[in-house]
DNA sequence: GAAAAAACGGAAAGAGTCCCTCCGTATTGG
DNA sequence: CCAATACGGAGGGACTCTTTCCGTTTTTTC
């Protein structure tokens, strides 16, 4: 019934170390980052990082999976917000923010990491909240009618972009473009969207196409 | 004064496969599409890219640098529509639309394509132009005042990353964030651009941050 | 406080990639 | 037909990154 055994005092340490120094490099670099840097900032031996977790994804998936959950907090807690429009904004800045404060956050978004299992189901499990956000600023007139929920995770990706290109700058500029789609996002659009939005099928092609065709 | 050779015909015949293979493959997978495939594509061996083009860079210099100009062009042309949002709209979509159908182009634009001069000094020539289009949409009040010039590239970027990102997809989507892009970028603006825009040395840093700091 | 158990570090194996060159063979043009 | 020119593709060389191996060190247990 107990825990069989406790774990060594160095070992719980290091695991700590690992995880740590994980977060702060996949933040910065990006999921490219490599597992050696990684146990180079822990200050510990890449086979340490190697004994902690089986392989680089079983890495991702404990730093990344917890952090997905946290979208899901943000998606509810916006769906509690009473003013439609707000809600949206907020959903949207909160998304791009922690996309834009952990570049490796935004791979995982949109390349589902290697396509691990948990992790794409905790992003897919996304797409609903968000057609909920957006239905309901669209019932209430805020948002532009002609928008579909499938838009909204590319604008965020859009946004998300910028945040990665101007990272290392003192200025988070993102903000300033994501105030422009939010205006773009109001009701009533003057310029019509034409053309059919993505199905959520296509996002999900789209993003399978990156892992595979990429490294 | 005449050309001192005329060169021989299959070595004709090949450069322009070369380059026409290069262009597909560059267009399809952009600048890090190997040597080794263009070569496959354009039905030759390896030497031969390499007796046309000294090296990698040559080559992507010869594919890009005219279609910089070609951008150039484009931003002259909108500044001879009458119209002055009409002209900043179609600066915007047309530029996207040369990044959207050339994967290869819009890493040129974004990284500076290896820091090559030819194409570093043609990009840099195009943000005088930007400015000229925006603040004319700006003075007639189409154009929302607190936009920068500085803005226009990132927004680009921002909507040319949905178009690499959904390359594959049978549809265009990127022109649905466009058009949202563009509805923001109208005055009034709604929601307030807070923050400092970057600076043009700040967008210089960042594409350069991309080479050295990628590969 | 010593021996057993657990964990450690760093070198290097292994698997790829990609750029570019070499050289024996084929094509071209006079 | 022969000299000049160009060709193909194997492979050298230089990475990069993941993962394993094994002699050494630290921790725990008694």
């Amino acid at each position: 019934m107990t825990q069989p055994k406790p774990p060594r005092k160095d070992a719980a340490r290091n695991l700590r170390r690992v995880m740590d120094a994980a977060a702060e490099l996949f933040a910065e670099r990006g999921l490219d980052a490599t597992l050696e840097g990684v146990a180079r900032r822990a200050g510990v031996g890449v086979a340490t990082v190697y004994r902690k977790f089986p392989d680089k994804e079983a890495l991702v998936e404990a730093l990344f999976v917890e952090r997905l959950s946290r979208l899901t907090e943000i998606a509810e807690e916006c769906l509690a917000v009473p003013d439609s429009w707000e809600a949206l904004a907020r959903y949207m800045e909160l998304i791009c923010a922690e996309q834009a404060g952990d570049r490796g956050f935004g791979d995982v978004l949109i390349s589902g990491a290697f396509g691990i299992e948990r992790i794409v189901r905790a992003r897919d499990s996304l797409l609903p909240l968000a057609i909920e956000v957006l239905g309901r600023a669209q019932r209430d007139g805020h948002a532009r009618a002609d928008l579909a929920a499938t838009d909204l995770p590319l604008l965020i990706q859009a946004v998300g972009s910028i945040a990665a290109f101007t990272r290392d700058a003192a200025t988070p500029v993102w903000r300033r473009h994501l105030a422009v789609v939010l205006d773009g996002m109001r009701a009533p659009g003057a310029t019509p969207l034409d053309g059919p939005a993505f199905t959520p099928q296509e996002i999900d092609a789209a993003t399978q196409r990156l892992y595979p065709a990429k490294r």
